[in-house]
DNA sequence: GCTACTTTTTTCAGACTATAAAACAATCAT
DNA sequence: ATGATTGTTTTATAGTCTGAAAAAAGTAGC
């Protein structure tokens, strides 16, 4: 339930507030961020001091008079710390290093196309590489603010355990992680991770409800309310890509039928065109583009595919519209985002046809704006986000 | 986004969670109220003499000593004020009043079974019965508290304007309703406010995150999450009666095909029994005793129907669990809690099977406890509801 | 160069909060 | 009776935001 709040919980809202403005819409100056907040000048120039002290935030030069005194910039600390985002996607653990803003320092990819992937391999590799990357870069690990872990499936938020069944990933154990590298790890949801960098930096910006869904193989979604991540109880909010539209539907990995990944995932789309003989292992993406070429075509087979899956997409979306009201559906993924380029007015008027009229009538879809790289920027983002919701109290940043 | 915070804010949500106490564990004792809440004994008391002094709360007797001094019982000032309950469902209007401890001092319906209401129509009818009911008692309206409003369909919480493309209500306003009784109204979706009254007395009882779907002629649900009714953006959120788990499934009264309704409805199920030809109308609650009678017996065609609703019911609920993880399904509705009698062992496994192993493992299915009566009490709670999180700040009690 | 005005930022006093510690109150056990 | 125990209130203190006043740093006109 909810907890009590002492005069203690108001200045560490505030700070986090005025930490979040920076960060999101900095640089910028004291007056406007009073005016964002809604906080006074004073308060606004008590905490910025704080903050400005702990090395957080920095002063850099002026803007130009309006009539009067100039606003002093603030904005982020740059290169006060770093921090690591890494992701294991479907075909590839990809591992980055950015500075606190966010720009990219070191980037590695470790393939492991056309096979699973062991939970031991997994940590063994991103260990080793955020090793490397970190003595490549002279770093040492206590500059680093955090290790933010994207993977697939359910994560169980305070055990730090995955549940990933269509990976073979049955309560694997995570917690502890970081910990001999001495870098502290937060772990999610690779799709819940990759909608917060859309939220912060791509296509749901200043977004107060949004849905985010990532289509590949399989299919994930990420839900913002209230401009931030919902969770529900236990992280796994969102498990959209095996909802069920189906009693009796194609087989799917995790072992049931009828879920929505095998109506508009790759493979699935392609096997609906040339027929599950065929197989495409390997060689998706190449498909993805026959099958969309054969369709500009006019090909028969690949119309009734693609006309499948805007069918049984705006379905599965327009479930997620009547349950969630978005404002916004952002489809990305590197499926969803080639349909979304040629099929994106389609889809809209498919959820429009099946949602209900009135949240339907409000939502918009929209193409994902960052593209794969969403996914290692996301993942970078868990450390931050709680970076900046903790109001802060870190005393991992190098006071200059 | 986030709103800042105050000092007043720490007390009004610490007042919030003092009175939640009292009004959902009370009658209870000052020292017991600081071990729920974690407020030290100095904070309790100073906010119990406000509340005292304001006429919220009341103190009467004492429990037996523990070995010390006597513990002074507070608990709500139930005739401080009165509320009222009003319920739009599928056949008549509920109007109930209660005082603030919801205990019912009148009670009357408006019948309208076998035809659709219009929005004037119930407006007049809700608004005569408070008229009349209070009048009745000898109250005046100022000395209540609120009047609660559940309807179906989709309600758009600040403008009060309500969407129920099912009974044919299309941005129907109640803003201004209550206006002219001169007590305050508020309005919300009856699956919603049903739920919120299992939550605060009946089958969701402490339970953080749970979700409650009502099944009648159509199908509903609301979610707890964090102990709070999750409302979504525009409170859309749990329209699951028309998420649809089919593409080309039976027709429905909200124009598509597919919907969850169109599969577990009353009459829907009715229609699998006997098909089509045969109507139910009027009689809906006869054909339920007359199918489950017959599947008991054997019948083979009910044995077919009530499969299927076993089937596609679990697949439903499953994409819930998937969506939402809670720790509780309650199933209620007049329909829904005939089922769940005889068959919550077959729809518990049917969840199981359907859902992702973790959040499906972990969910249990119970039947609702407060019945038929849940609709106007759940009502009642959203000017109660209302009254607590704002901290109480209200000069609509007599203060003795 | 001087003055008046504007805009931004800082300082300061004031009003509220929660809390720890101490005091007080009321009861029980011996 | 007396001391221990439990519940409640009082008191002193530290932390919070805010409005008003002050200060800082410009611009514009003359």
């Amino acid at each position: 339930m909810a907890k009590k709040a002492s005069v203690k919980d108001v200045r560490r809202r505030n700070r986090a507030l005025i930490l979040r403005h920076v960060w999101l819409h900095g640089p910028t100056s004291r007056s406007e961020v009073g005016a964002a907040t809604g906080l006074s000048p004073a308060t606004v120039t008590n905490v910025m001091n704080e903050l400005l002290a702990e090395g957080a935030v920095r002063e850099e030069g002026f803007l130009d008079s309006e009539g009067g005194r100039r606003r002093a910039i603030v904005s982020v600390a740059h290169d006060a710390a770093l921090v690591v985002g890494a992701d294991v996607g479907e075909t590839q653990i990809a591992v980055d290093v950015f500075d606190l803003g966010l720009n990219r320092l070191a980037s590695r990819v470790y393939p492991f196309k056309g096979r699973r992937i062991e939970v031991g391999e997994a940590r063994t590799a991103i260990t080793d590489q955020v090793t490397s990357m970190l003595a490549e870069l002279g770093v040492d690990g206590r500059r680093v603010l955090g290790l933010g872990l994207g993977v697939p499936g359910i994560v169980e938020e305070d055990r730090q355990v995955v549940h990933a069944e269509v990976v073979g990933w049955h309560g694997a154990d995570f917690s502890g992680f970081g910990d001999h590298l001495g870098i502290p790890a937060y772990i999610d949801n690779g799709a819940k991770s990759t909608t917060q960098a859309e939220a912060w930096y791509g296509a749901a910006r200043d977004t107060d409800h949004a849905v985010m869904v990532l289509i590949g193989e399989g299919a994930g979604a990420g839900i913002i309310t209230d401009g931030r991540l919902y969770r529900g109880s236990s992280s796994s909010a969102g498990e959209w890509g095996h909802t069920k539209i189906s009693l009796d539907g194609p087989h799917c990995r995790c072992g049931r039928a009828g879920c929505v990944e095998t109506f508009v995932g790759a493979s699935a789309v392609l096997n609906q065109w040339r027929g599950p003989d065929e197989t495409w292992l390997g060689r998706e993406t190449e498909g993805v583009d026959a099958i969309l070429t054969a369709w500009r075509d006019g090909d028969p087979a690949a119309r009734r595919a693609i006309d499948g899956l805007v069918r049984h997409l705006g379905l599965a979306l327009s479930n997620l519209v009547n349950l969630y009201n978005p404002e916004k559906i952002i489809v990305g993924g590197w499926f969803g985002d080639r349909i979304a380029a040629e099929l994106l007015g389609d889809l809209q008027a498919a959820v429009r046809a099946y949602a209900l009229d009135q949240p339907g009538g409000e939502v918009v879809l929209v193409r994902s704006q960052l593209g794969p790289e969403a996914a290692v920027l996301g993942a970078a983002t868990l450390p931050i986000s709680q970076f900046i919701e903790s109001g802060a109290g870190v005393d991992r940043l190098t006071t200059p």
